[in-house]
DNA sequence: ATTACAAATGCACAAGCTTCTCATTTCCAC
DNA sequence: GTGGAAATGAGAAGCTTGTGCATTTGTAAT
């Protein structure tokens, strides 16, 4: 009820309202709301529940099955990326464009990005040596960030 | 009833009933059942439900939860890896002291493996440079085999 | 603006994988 | 052998993700 917004500012939109009509999909609520969850995000990497829980804290009445359907369509169309980093379920990264693989604390769960032209070039040559046109990879790097960094050392 | 092996050359990656006592487990039937299923596999790479049905053609009468607590026990033990690729489950495999990274086959799901030491050496060198100590990585190239090689591509 | 229709959503439920609970069984030291 | 802690089996539960369907929403034509 409530939440009849009396005008839609697409001020901040002029982006992404596009790229989702460009992938052929309506430009609804959800969709929107859903992306500016994840510009505004601080963390770079949110599951589908942080995106529902983000909704919930901003009174918006979006269930979590449209938040997995959203997000699968975002990555179908490109507009974010999924990783499967280690402990079942994915992350969503809005896709900037540039690839990077990973670095994870496995105390903190901090996420930090990096690329690497020499790794990225073995990777296709290798790809080339066993007869296999790459299509994709992942590199996750996990390990201990220091300490004065680590947020959260619980535990 | 055991096979026991006469010499103990466990150096050469070997894992056997030993190494689950080393772990500080007791060597039950379950586990050893299971051990030699991931060792006599010709696939290296088995989910947990392969494992299980591999233990019901030979009746044995073992429980999925009893696999997937051994197979994490294991894991835990060192004695074998769990690789989380794409799609959701995971899969186990002996280690057999040999780090490899994997590259799968998008379209028949075949995985090779390989190792690079210039790959290595930069992340060991990129991890310094991020100021984490690296504990352990997960390197997958996703592509498309030749199609000679692919043995069903289906739909 | 209004209308009309296809697309999208919300809700509840379902599926797939993995883990937990707990009564019963098994291994191992004595 | 025997005792007791550790391990197991069967089923239920948890978690993430996907589906079916009635209802709502966006969009394009009126």
């Amino acid at each position: 009820m409530a939440r009849f917004t009396p005008r839609q500012d697409e001020q901040e939109g002029l982006v992404e309202n596009q790229d989702i009509r460009k992938a052929g999909l309506k430009v609804t609520l959800p969709r929107v709301k859903i992306l500016e969850i994840l510009e505004n995000s601080e963390a770079r990497h949110v599951s589908a529940e942080d995106v529902y829980k983000q909704l919930l804290a901003n009174d918006e009445e979006i269930g979590l099955a449209t938040v997995y359907r959203v997000l699968t369509q975002f990555e179908g169309a490109g507009l974010v990326e999924r990783h499967q980093f280690d402990g079942g379920h994915s992350v969503f990264e809005l896709n900037r464009g540039t690839h990077h693989d990973h670095i994870v604390c496995i105390r903190c769960g901090k996420v930090e990005e990096f690329v690497d032209e020499s790794i990225e070039k073995r990777q296709r040559e290798i790809a080339t040596e066993k007869g296999f046109e790459i299509a994709d990879h992942s590199l996750v790097i996990y390990g201990e960030c220091k300490k004065e960094n680590c947020p959260n050392l619980k535990e």
